[in-house]
DNA sequence: GTGGATGCAAAAAGTTTGCAGGCGT
DNA sequence: ACGCCTGCAAACTTTTTGCATCCAC
């Protein structure tokens, strides 16, 4: 099994492109994180990671390189609304998955049902659509704040009902 | 039953605010449309119609009134994602729908399931997560496209395979 | 050595905001 | 008359691009 960065050598290659380290370096840092991040937050993690402070990056170099990893799939772009602007996670070793943002803490979660997908994929062949992706990003209350925003719900409803 | 532009009025005073022309002209302008439009979009259809000639019109209003309108329930905000940067449809009068959007001719196709929405709300309800709202876009051909894809393709392979 | 890659800064594209004057109530 | 609204232009944010230099192969 070649390693991620290999393989992006081989994709880059197959194009006649090169591997730097800039590129090396921008495949590493959206691998090793978890988070759901933009361009400019990966431009500042690369940019103040101690490691690679022999290492010039620019924003242009980050924007210019996602976009190759987005052709060749090793990440994918996600836009998650609420002015949250275009997010990266890495794709390769994750199986696919939707997201649930919660409005109150912000948080993402990752889900993934096969019932879903399927009637997901049953509905769309219904229209005679050839379905290759799909985005879905459920928004609400997550079970924290949810359980939160009840609680308080039922406090205040106790001695100031209007 | 209030038209759209009544019901706009009431919730404008109920804020404190104002129904002008332009507003009214915006929300006509959306309303009138089948399509998903960019802010920019539909300035120009309103500074182009000849109906609104008389009307001047700004980008700055816009912007504004289409935030307005949104927290109003008015219209719903969309990212087709695919470079198609924000866009904007009437939400009154049209039960809640996702979209298939075809990456050959560009087409936004909407369509609902009953089956799916229930399916979607379970799922998220086993994570504890109380879902306010979500948005679904699947992307691929259309019946049409994938159609000809079928044809092209058939054709090509008859005398030209390498 | 050569052609692709980089950083920088300028440019572009999309959206927001400050302000002086205009207008609805 | 008051205070909300508007157009305009400037400011902002995010992303792209031109160019001289640099570096991976």
């Amino acid at each position: 099994m070649k390693s991620f960065l290999e393989r992006f050598e081989a994709f880059l290659h197959g194009k006649g492109l090169r591997l730097t380290n800039q590129r090396a370096e921008i495949l590493r840092a959206i691998y090793r994180t978890h988070r759901h991040v933009t361009a400019e937050q990966l431009y500042e993690m690369i940019r103040d990671d101690a490691r690679t402070k022999d290492l010039r990056i620019s924003r242009a170099t980050v924007y210019r390189t996602l976009g190759l990893l987005a052709e060749g799939g090793f990440v994918e772009a996600l836009d998650l609304g609420r002015d949250q602007g275009v997010r990266y996670e890495h794709s390769l070793g994750h199986e696919h998955h939707d997201h649930m943002v919660c409005n109150d803490c912000g948080k993402i979660i990752e889900f993934h049902d096969p019932d879903l997908e399927r009637v997901q994929d049953e509905v769309v062949a219904r229209h005679g659509f050839v379905a290759s992706s799909h985005q879905l990003n459920v928004y609400g209350s997550c079970a924290q704040c949810s359980r939160r925003e009840r609680k308080k719900g039922a406090s205040e409803s106790d001695g100031a009902e209007a």
